[in-house]
RNA sequence: GCGCGCGUAGCUCAGCGGUAGAGCACUACGUUGACAUCGUAGGGGUCACUGGUUCGAUCCCAGUCGUGCGCACCA
C-alpha cells in the first residue's frame, strides 16, 4: 500500500466494478426500499447542492441496501422547459439563429440533440459520487411512457372538470412571451417612483389626483376608485373624470379596497393590467382595456401616439406629455415591490390572456390531510408548517406555457375555437364523436415543466402500467430534497399522487438545507462564487478556476469582482480531495439548519480522516503479513480487545440511530470519533506492546481483533465513504475467510453486546497514562525519557488494575519503574510531581529534573480549578430546597462530584506546603 | 402584515433541564517503525439581552435587540 491515500488511484476502478456487478439494480429482499431522484434539469451540470443531496440518497441507499432491503434509487432527468429552451436559444443566437426562423418541428430538433450532448453530462459527475443508482430504468420526463402518463392524466383531470381554460389576467413573461405560475415569479423591492397625476373633473371644477407607479396603465384606465364614505370625495361621486392624453371618461366609483390613508386616497383603475383592479372591475362591472402587445409594447387601443413603443419608453413619454398639460401634481421617490420572472429577470406584466389550469383545492384537500394524519412525515417536522401555510391558501395553477420546448397539450381546436381535450388527435375525435374531415389543430402550448415532474414518483415506476416496480416500490420510502421546492414539487407530487395512485407517493420528506460559499452567500454563476463537485474531487488550478468562474457571464462587467474573490479565497487552486472526502463533509455538514457552509477547511480535514484510516490499514495489514491468524478463543481476548470491540457495538447504535433519524451529521461524527479516538489513538497503540511481548494466543487475539474492528468500521463507514472502504475491504476481508464480491452487499453491523467492565478498565489505563503524560508535558520533560514513578494511596482495584496493565501502562507511559508506597513507608514524596486518578497519587520525582517551582505553580492551577468546582458542588449541596426535590440519583452523583473534588483539594493543597517548604 | 428560522470558543457548527462539546485555527513540545494529511499536552465560552417557571435554565415560557428566509401586500 502507498504510504499516503491517494483517492484518485482507487475511486475510478471501483464504481466500473459496482456497475458491471449489477449491485445498483434492487436486489430482491424482503423489505422494499426506493428513493426518487428529483430529477436534475437534463441541460445543467450538477452544482454542490446536487451533489450533497446525491450523497445523502446515496448514503441511505448503501445503507438500506447492505441492509438486505429490496433497494431501488431511481434516476432521470427533468426536461425543464423554460431553462431548457432559453439554453438552446442562447446557442442558437450564437450562431446567429432564432427559433421562430427555423420553425417548431427544426428547433425542437435542435433542443434534443443538446439534451443527449448534455445529459452525460450529469450521469458522469453522478458516476463520479459514486450514487449506486438504478441506471438501467433512467427517466427522462420527455420519455414516450412519461409523455403518455401526462397526457393521460391531462386527459382525466379535464373530464373531472379540474382543468379548465380560461381568459384571466396572468403572469406573463414579456422577454420569453409566455405565461408563468404564480411560483415562477419573485418579486423584489426596489426603487421606483410615485407619479401624481391630475384628473381634470369633466364639469370643470378642478382635478382628482391620482398616484401611480406605473403611468403607461393609464391608457387602460376604465375608472377612478375611492374609498366609501371618504368625506373628501362624497360630492364628486357619480361625477366624471377626463383621462388624460386619451378621449375617454371615466367614471368615479367606491370600494373597500381603497385605502384612504394613502396618497391621495384615490386610485386609478386598470382592470387589464393590475390583479387588484381586476377583482375591482368584476365587481363593477367595468370594462377591460388591454394595452399591451405580449412583447410589453403598447398596441392598438391606446392612442396613435403611443402605439408600439416600448412600456418603459411608452412611460417617459405619457410623463412628459403629462407635464406638459400641466397635469402631472409630482413625483415621489418610492420604494415598491418589483415582479420578475425567476429565469428572465424581466419585470412580468399581468396580461391578459386564454390559459389552462388546474383547479387545485380539490387535490389540495386530501395532500392537505395526508401530512395531518401523518401519513407523509416531514424531516424535520416544522416544514409541514410551511407546507400547510401554503396549501391553505393555494391558488389555481396556470400550467400552460408558450414554449415549443415540453409536453404539448392535448387538446384540439377547429375552426369555430370549439376544444376538444384526448390522448391524441384520434382519441380527441373519437370521444366527442367529430367527423374525419373536421379540420383540427393542436393547442400550440406546452405544459409546465412541474406537471410532468409531479408524476415522477410513480411514472417512472411504470404507471399507468401496473407494473411489477410500481407494485414493489410506490409508495416510495422517502424524498431528499430542498425547501426551496416545497411547492414546485413537494405539494404538486403529493397532490397528484394521491389523486392518480390514492396513495401518498412517499411517506417522509427529508428537507436539507442549502449549500452557500464560505462567506454564507448563495452559490450562483452570476455571483462566480460556483464550485463544480469535480474540482472538489479532481482538484484545479487557480487559473483554470478563474477562468471558469469569469467565462460565460450573463454580466460580463462582474468578471473583474469575481476574479478577485477567487485569488483570494483560493490562492492556491484547489487540491484533489477525492469522493469519499467530500461525501463525508456533506454528511457532516447535513445538520438540521437551513443554511450550510461549505469551507475548505473542511473537506482538507476528512481527506486528513482518509488518511488516518489508509494508515491505520497499513499498520493492521504489517502486523498480519507473515503471521497467521485465526479466530480465538473467548478467554484469549485482553480487556483492550474487548475494550474496542464494546466500543465498537456501542458506535454502531448510535450510528445506526442517527442514520434512521437523518442525522447524517451526528452519524458521521459518530464514525468520526471511533476510529480516530478510539481505534487510532488508542487501541492501535495499545496493541504495539501487546503485539511485541504478548504470548502467542494473546498475540493472535490482538491481530483477530484488529482485523475484525477494522473490517466492520468499514462496513459500517462504507454508505458513506464507498471507495475507501471498499478499496481496504478488499484486501482485509480476506484475512478474516470473508468471502463476497463487494463491501456494498455486505450486512450492515448490528449493534451487540458491550463490556462495560473492559470499558472500565481501559478508562482507568487512560486516566494513568494521561496523568504521566500531563506532567511530562506541563513540566517539559522530554516524551521519550523513561520515568521512575511512585504511588501512593490507591484502592486495592488500582493496585489489581495496575498488575493487569502493568506491561501496557509502562510502554504508553514510558514509565522505567514502579513503586508502591504504602502507609509504612518512610520515602519522602516532598519533591515529586503528582498527578491524581481518583483517590490514587501519580508521583514522579523530580530530583534533577526540574524546577520544583515549576510544579508548585502547576499545582497551584489545578487547584484553581478543583476549588472552583468544589464550591458549585457544595453550594448545591448546601441548599435544601435542592436536596429534597432534586431526583436521589442526581443528589448522590453530587456528593460523589464533591468527595472527589475535595479529595483533590486537600491532595493538591498537601503537595503544595510540602513542596513550598523545601524551597 | 403573516409564517418560519437563527444568535453557544477566533471561525464554522453540534448539544440541550442537572459539572459547556466537535472540527478548523491557536500555544508548547515531539521524526518511539501506521500516519507530519501526524503525535502528546495545553489555552480559549457571564451559551445575544431582560424578566418568568423550577431545587436547578445555555436548554422551557414571555418580551427586547440583532439577523436570515418564505408568503402576501397600498395605487
Amino acid at each position: 500500500m502507498d504510504k499516503s491515500y491517494n483517492p484518485g488511484a482507487i475511486e475510478k476502478r471501483w464504481y466500473d466494478y459496482w456497475e458491471k456487478g449489477g449491485w445498483f439494480s434492487p436486489q430482491g429482499g424482503e423489505k422494499p426500499y426506493c428513493i426518487m431522484l428529483p430529477p436534475p434539469n437534463v441541460t445543467g451540470t450538477l452544482h454542490m447542492g446536487h451533489a450533497f443531496q446525491d450523497t445523502i440518497m446515496d448514503i441511505l441507499t448503501r445503507y438500506h441496501r447492505m441492509q438486505g432491503d429490496n433497494t431501488l434509487w431511481q434516476p432521470g432527468m427533468d426536461h425543464a422547459g423554460i431553462a431548457t429552451q432559453m439554453v438552446v436559444e442562447r446557442r442558437l443566437a450564437g450562431e446567429g439563429k432564432h427559433r421562430r426562423d427555423m420553425g417548431r418541428e427544426a428547433f425542437v430538433d435542435e433542443v434534443w440533440k443538446w439534451k443527449e450532448e448534455s445529459g452525460g453530462k450529469i450521469t458522469n459527475q453522478m458516476r463520479h459520487l459514486g450514487a449506486s443508482v438504478d441506471w438501467g430504468h433512467s427517466c427522462f420526463t420527455m420519455d414516450e411512457g412519461l409523455s403518455e402518463a401526462v397526457s393521460k392524466v391531462f386527459v382525466s383531470l379535464h373530464d373531472e372538470g379540474l382543468i379548465y381554460r380560461g381568459k384571466r389576467l396572468v403572469n406573463w413573461d414579456p422577454v420569453l412571451h409566455t405565461a408563468l405560475s404564480d411560483l415562477e415569479v419573485l418579486s423584489e423591492e426596489e426603487n421606483g417612483k410615485l407619479w401624481h397625476i391630475r384628473y381634470p373633473r369633466r364639469d370643470g371644477k378642478g382635478y382628482m389626483i391620482v398616484a401611480t407607479t406605473r403611468p403607461e396603465t393609464m391608457l387602460g384606465d376604465v375608472a377612478v376608485a375611492v374609498s366609501p364614505g371618504d368625506e373628501r370625495y362624497t360630492d364628486l361621486l357619480g361625477a366624471e373624470l377626463e383621462l388624460p392624453l386619451c378621449d375617454r371618461y371615466l367614471p368615479i366609483i367606491e370600494d373597500d379596497y381603497v385605502d384612504s390613508e394613502f396618497g391621495t386616497g384615490c386610485v386609478k383603475i386598470t382592470p387589464a393590467h393590475d390583479f387588484n383592479d381586476y377583482d375591482i372591475g368584476k365587481r363593477h362591472d367595468l370594462p377591460i382595456i388591454n394595452i399591451l402587445n405580449d412583447d410589453a409594447t403598447l398596441n392598438d387601443s391606446v392612442p396613435e401616439a403611443y402605439r408600439g413603443l416600448d412600456r418603459f419608453a411608452a412611460r417617459e413619454k405619457i410623463v412628459e406629455d403629462l407635464k406638459a398639460a400641466g397635469l402631472l401634481e409630482k413625483i415621489e421617490d418610492h420604494r415598491l415591490m418589483i415582479p420578475r420572472g425567476d429565469r428572465s429577470g424581466a419585470i412580468v406584466e399581468p396580461y391578459l390572456t386564454d390559459q389552462w389550469y388546474v383547479q387545485i383545492e380539490p387535490l389540495a384537500k386530501p395532500a392537505i390531510e395526508a401530512v395531518e394524519n401523518g401519513q407523509i412525515r416531514f424531516v424535520p417536522e416544522n416544514w409541514s408548517k410551511t407546507y400547510f401555510e401554503w396549501m391553505h391558501n393555494i391558488q389555481d395553477w396556470c400550467i400552460s406555457r408558450q414554449l415549443w420546448w415540453g409536453h404539448r397539450i392535448p387538446a384540439w381546436y377547429d375552426n369555430d375555437g370549439n376544444i376538444y381535450v384526448g390522448l391524441d388527435e384520434a382519441d380527441a375525435r373519437q370521444r366527442n364523436k367529430l367527423a374525419d374531415d373536421l379540420e383540427l389543430k393542436q393547442d400550440e402550448d406546452v405544459l409546465d415543466t412541474w406537471f410532468s415532474s409531479a408524476l415522477w414518483p410513480f411514472t417512472t415506476l411504470g404507471w399507468p402500467e401496473q407494473t411489477k416496480r410500481l407494485e414493489t416500490f410506490y409508495p416510495t420510502s422517502v424524498l431528499v430534497t430542498g425547501f426551496d421546492i416545497i411547492f414546485f414539487w413537494v405539494a404538486r407530487m403529493i397532490m397528484m399522487g394521491l389523486k392518480f395512485t390514492g396513495e401518498v407517493p412517499f411517506t417522509e420528506v427529508y428537507m436539507h438545507g442549502l449549500i452557500r460559499d464560505s462567506h454564507g452567500q448563495k452559490m450562483s454563476k452570476s455571483k462566480g462564487n460556483v464550485l463544480d463537485p469535480l474540482d472538489l474531487i479532481h482538484g484545479i488550478e487557480l487559473e483554470a478556476l478563474v477562468e471558469k468562474r469569469t467565462s460565460g457571464l450573463m454580466q460580463p462587467q462582474m468578471a473583474p469582482a469575481i476574479e478577485r474573490v477567487t485569488r483570494k479565497d483560493f490562492p492556491e487552486g484547489i487540491p484533489g480531495f477525492g469522493t469519499d472526502a467530500m461525501r463525508f463533509t456533506f454528511a457532516s455538514l447535513a445538520t438540521n439548519g437551513r443554511d450550510i457552509r461549505f469551507e475548505l477547511s473542511r473537506i482538507e480535514g476528512y481527506r486528513n480522516f482518509c488518511n488516518k484510516l489508509w494508515n491505520a490499514t497499513r499498520y493492521v495489514l504489517m502486523q498480519i503479513e507473515d503471521e497467521t491468524t485465526t479466530q480465538p478463543e473467548a478467554g484469549d481476548l485482553s480487556p483492550i480487545d474487548n475494550w474496542i470491540l464494546s466500543r465498537f457495538e456501542r458506535a454502531v447504535g448510535e450510528v445506526r440511530g442517527h442514520l434512521d433519524s437523518y442525522r447524517f451529521d451526528l452519524a458521521s461524527q459518530a464514525i468520526y470519533e471511533l476510529v480516530w479516538d478510539e481505534f487510532c489513538d488508542w487501541y492501535l497503540e495499545l496493541s504495539k506492546p501487546q503485539l511485541r511481548h504478548g504470548d502467542s494466543a494473546t498475540k493472535n487475539a490482538t491481530r483477530h481483533t484488529l482485523l475484525k474492528v477494522l473490517e466492520s468500521i468499514l462496513r459500517l463507514l462504507h454508505p458513506v465513504m464507498p471507495y475507501i472502504s471498499e478499496e481496504i475491504w478488499q484486501r482485509i476481508a480476506p484475512e478474516l475467510d470473508i468471502k463476497g464480491e463487494t463491501i456494498m452487499l455486505q450486512p450492515y453491523p448490528e449493534p451487540g453486546a458491550t463490556d462495560s467492565e473492559a470499558e472500565a478498565d481501559i478508562a482507568w489505563l487512560k486516566l494513568m497514562i494521561q496523568g504521566v503524560r500531563r506532567i511530562r508535558s506541563e513540566l517539559n520533560i522530554p516524551p521519550g525519557k523513561p520515568l521512575p514513578l511512585l504511588l501512593q494511596g490507591g484502592q486495592a482495584s488500582d493496585y489489581a488494575r495496575l498488575q493487569q496493565f502493568n506491561d501496557l501502562f509502562c510502554a504508553l507511559a514510558r514509565i522505567e519503574s514502579i513503586e508502591i508506597l504504602d502507609d509504612s513507608s518512610t520515602k519522602t514524596t516532598d519533591d515529586c510531581a503528582v498527578s491524581l486518578v481518583d483517590k490514587m497519587k501519580l508521583l514522579i520525582p523530580l530530583a534533577g529534573l526540574i524546577d520544583t517551582a515549576e510544579e508548585i505553580s502547576r499545582l497551584k492551577k489545578q487547584l484553581q480549578k478543583e476549588e472552583i468546582e468544589l464550591k458549585k458542588s457544595s453550594g448545591k449541596l448546601g441548599n435544601k430546597n435542592f436536596v429534597a426535590n432534586a431526583p436521589e440519583a442526581v443528589v448522590t452523583q453530587e456528593r460523589e462530584r464533591l468527595e472527589a473534588h475535595q479529595l483533590k483539594v486537600d491532595q493538591l493543597q498537601e503537595q503544595i506546603t510540602k513542596m513550598e517548604a523545601l524551597n
